[in-house]
RNA sequence: GCGAGAGUGGUGAAAUUGGUAUACACGCUAGAUUUAGGAUCUAGUGCCGCAAGGCGUGGGGGUUCAAGUCCCCCCUUUCGUACCA
């Protein structure tokens, strides 16, 4: 039988979707199934080398945790709501619901191509309405519960996208998509309290031992939490103070001015006099105007202006200048600063600029002894407080917990939590999102569409391009409503939300995707989750990732789910770049379609080629020259076996015995064994190219001419083609049915290793003089030192090497090395 | 700046706990076969050296009988973050 990879792929993507061998179970056994979900895809075309290579990993796995006997879950879906839909559609003058429905159809078709073993019947699409209905839901049980708010204020705006954007989607100040500087905009927005979920989303981290570290600490730093004070300071001749917040409260009897955000409002209410106010409000209009990369840039020379007014610090009675400064931002904390510059090196600088006292508070220790006058930069470290009345002499944390306790006390301050983290904001100004099922009345407010009218559909407009509004509040039909409540005229809310939300709960629908009255069964839901493996880009560290958590922990507090967190394990596949080292993408223009290559070699190829160039965590430069050796394997040496079948129906579920085998053999099945315990175990860590090199030992050393026992032959053959069979489906599928099985191979049993065969009953172990390798000498396993000298002391070289000289001391580890130190 | 990774042949990469560095491939060299081949097979292939031998995992120190692996300093590089008080 010739390789014909074309008929035998087609043949079996065929039968399997037939036999539907992929569809999960609907009563799955909770102790013993698997959930292998991988990211859902925005359909901006069709799919490149990056998803390819995606989605091999996850099949991989879930093909191999079907043979080890579970309950497999591994769905698809489509992430299809968003702003290239739109884009795309101006451009090409068709609507977006019908571009993004020819390119899942795409998509789809190459997925399907690809031999994935997706259970298509759980397919989903963000942009249908029996989708969004829930994510409608989601978001009135996110109202009722008071975590999803209106609110005005200051939010990203791109210029060119005319959007609102969430932190998360702001890269060095500038439009993640479109690489545009975002300004700032007043705005009616609506937020996700996330904060309220901060702690819960850091502590959390650390019951995920399956999570990667450094996945773990960049949501740890995007969440930002630090411990301090917030203290009052009194403003001199008011009955007014101000709040600042602080993590180095020891520092406070160095507080020499304030520095106050010029948004903050509390610059309003400090009846600014005279010459100051002109000069605090051109101050003012000239932070606003600056772009926000200009202003959180760390060079930026700091300035600022004085408002003429003071504060009383209240631990010394001290009076401190009131300035205002857009070095300090008015998202965190109170949007006032606590100004120290002999120990913040911002405040320094500032000082120093404007000749601004600047007061030592702290040493090092005890004997070293800091002078102001002879400083170039703030001293920041911890160390002994000085000059600061009875707390003189406190080191460190002791010395900042004083501080606070005292303000705690005397009701000027208290301990405090602060977070970068802020709350998610979720409205959009755009056509192509999921609409809010939000009614504004004159009189009732804010007032959820009633969960029965769900969903709040999106209407089939002409013009949606962008115009700074939300293209929907150009719709009377859909703006003009009736109040839900009173039942007078409405308005719908006119905005569309955030893609990040509908993603954010997806992997739950899959589960039980058809469901017309819930948003999916709890009891389903409770058999399928947690997620076991979850498989995408790092470069959803701190959105997608943060927000599904989020979401997870929220649908728990009210009842719909049993886990705190979503997925056990978290796996982040390497980048697929050119051959120049650029990152693959849309944009670049450097994409490579993984069709051509299967269409030239086969799929299971480009599958073996994809998993054999790296470990799956690596970035992978692609080149069709890794295709070269893993096809003359899988042409020349692998699927050729099948003609050494002898027929003799082995039982697979047996160990063979060294009596029933002769030596070559038996080398050949302990060789067997420890392939299958190599490659199990490359599974386990999904790196698929050492598993890919044991196979290939496996085979090289193979050969039946040398072979007599039919059995241990055939028995050798189909378990080199069962550990094969989740990298190259269609080709051990097709070996396997030759062989005469009724069942799909991926209904077999995975390859369990032999474990008495391995352990071998002697080892050729290194000899080394003081640490250098002089000979090798093969021993019984288990000998002891003593037999271990005997033999070694027999070698010419290990003779050569130790006459005449004094044998200091002799290293022997068991199975590993021998190593003789000698002196002269 | 700060934080976290990474650095091994000409190339992609192996090396579960410190224990024979370079598995498995690509490429290259030589030979065989073929009308011919970018096909196939065989042998060789870390570096220096005729050899014995020496040197070798970014560089420099250290711990150890033994270090790619552990510790310290430095260099290069990728990613994240960017005045978070």
């Amino acid at each position: 039988m010739e390789y014909n990879f074309k008929e035998i792929e087609t043949k079996w993507q065929k039968h399997w979707d037939e036999t539907s061998l992929y569809q999960a179970p609907d009563k799955a056994d909770p102790k013993n199934k698997f959930y292998m979900l991988v990211m859902f895809a925005y359909p901006s075309g069709d799919i490149h080398m990056g998803h390819f290579r995606n989605y091999i990993i996850g099949d991989a796995i879930a093909r191999q945790q079907m043979m080890l006997g579970k309950d497999v879950l591994h769905p698809f879906g489509w992430d299809a709501f968003g702003l290239p839909a739109e884009r795309a559609a101006i451009q090409r003058d068709i609507h977006p619901s019908d571009w993004t429905e020819k390119n899942i159809k795409i998509s789809r078709e190459t997925l399907q191509k690809v031999g994935i073993s997706f259970d298509w019947s759980r397919e989903i699409a963000s942009c249908f309405p029996d989708y969004y209905k829930w994510t409608q839901w989601m978001f009135i049980q996110l109202y009722k519960k008071g975590l999803a708010y209106r609110k005005r204020g200051f939010v990203n705006w791109c210029p060119e996208d005319k959007t609102v954007l969430a932190n998360e989607q702001v890269k060095d100040g500038k439009c993640e998509r479109c690489g545009t500087e975002v300004v700032k905009k007043d705005q009616n927005q609506w937020y996700f309290k996330i904060t309220d979920y901060a702690d819960r989303l850091v502590d959390d981290l650390d019951t995920l031992p399956e999570w990667p570290e450094n996945v773990k600490t960049m949501q740890r730093e995007w969440i930002g939490r630090s411990y301090g004070a917030e203290i009052n300071f009194k403003i001199d001749g008011s009955d007014e103070s101000i709040a600042i917040y602080t993590t180095r409260p020891d520092t406070i009897f160095g507080v020499t001015f304030m520095a106050i955000a010029p948004e903050a409002e509390i610059l309003d209410s400090l009846n600014i006099e005279g010459d100051f106010k002109p000069k605090v409000e051109e101050y003012k209009k000239k932070a606003m105007t600056r772009s926000d990369i200009e202003r959180s840039s760390a060079t930026d020379e700091k300035d600022g202006v004085f408002t003429g007014k003071y504060a009383i610090n209240p631990y010394n009675g001290e009076k401190v200048e009131l300035w205002v400064a857009d070095y300090v931002l008015a998202g965190y904390g109170t949007g006032v600063v606590m100004a120290v510059p002999a120990h913040d090196t911002r405040d320094f600088a500032f000082a120093k600029k404007y000749g601004i006292d600047i007061k030592v508070v702290i040493h090092p220790d005890k004997d070293t002894v800091l002078d102001s006058n002879e400083m170039d930069d703030a001293y920041t470290d911890y160390g002994v407080m000085v000059n600061s009345g009875q707390f003189n002499g406190l080191v460190g944390k002791k010395a900042i917990k004083a501080v606070i306790d005292f303000a705690e006390k005397e009701k000027f301050g208290c301990h405090k939590v602060n977070f970068k983290l802020k709350d998610w904001s979720i409205s959009r100004q755009r056509y192509w999102g999921c609409p809010i099922p939000i009614v504004h009345c004159k009189d009732c407010g804010t007032v959820p569409i009633p969960e029965e009218k769900l969903p709040v559909e999106l209407p089939k407009v002409k013009d949606f391009k962008p115009k700074g509004r939300s293209p929907l509040a150009d719709v009377p039909e859909y703006i003009n409503t009736l109040c839900p409540k009173c039942g007078g005229e409405a308005e719908l809310d006119s905005d569309t939300m955030d893609t990040f939300v509908c993603s954010s709960w997806y992997f739950l629908r899959y589960i039980d995707s058809k469901n017309d009255s819930v948003p999916f069964m709890k009891e389903k839901v409770a058999q399928y989750m947690p997620v076991d493996l979850y498989v995408g880009g790092i470069t959803h560290a701190t959105g997608h990732l943060i927000y599904f958590r989020f979401f997870q922990k929220f649908l728990k507090d009210i009842g719909w789910v049993n886990d705190s967190e979503p997925a056990k394990r978290l796996f982040n596949h390497g980048m697929v770049c050119d051959s120049n080292g650029d990152v693959m993408s849309k944009s670049k223009g450097n994409v490579t379609s993984p069709i051509g290559l299967m269409e030239e070699r086969g799929v299971d190829v480009s599958r073996l080629a994809m998993f054999f160039t790296a470990p799956s965590d690596k970035e992978v430069l692609w080149s069709s020259d890794s295709v070269t050796g893993v096809e003359k394997f899988t042409v020349n040496k692998l699927f050729p076996m099948h003609e050494k079948l002898r027929n003799s129906k082995p039982d697979l579920k047996c160990y063979f015995k060294r009596d029933n085998l002769d030596e070559f053999e038996y080398s050949l099945y302990i060789k067997l064994n420890q392939v299958i315990k190599q490659v199990s175990d490359s599974f386990e860590r999904l790196q698929f190219n050492t598993a890919i090199s044991g196979l290939m030992e496996l085979v090289r050393d193979y050969d039946s001419d040398k072979i007599t026992n039919d059995q241990f032959n055939d028995f050798l053959i189909l378990k080199t083609f069962q550990m094969s069979a989740p990298l190259m489906p269609h080709l051990a599928e097709e070996v396997w049915k030759f062989a005469g099985f009724e069942n799909s191979i991926f209904k077999s049993n995975w390859p369990v290793c032999d474990e008495s065969a391995i352990v071998k009953d002697t080892v050729v172990i290194g000899v080394q003089i003081n640490g250098k390798l002089r000979d090798e000498i093969e021993i019984p396993m288990d000998c002891n030192q003593k037999t271990a000298e005997a033999i070694a002391f027999k070698s010419e070289k290990v003779k050569s090497y130790t006459e005449g000289k004094d044998i200091v001391k002799i290293i022997f580890v068991k199975g590993r090395i021998f190593n003789i130190v000698v002196k002269g």
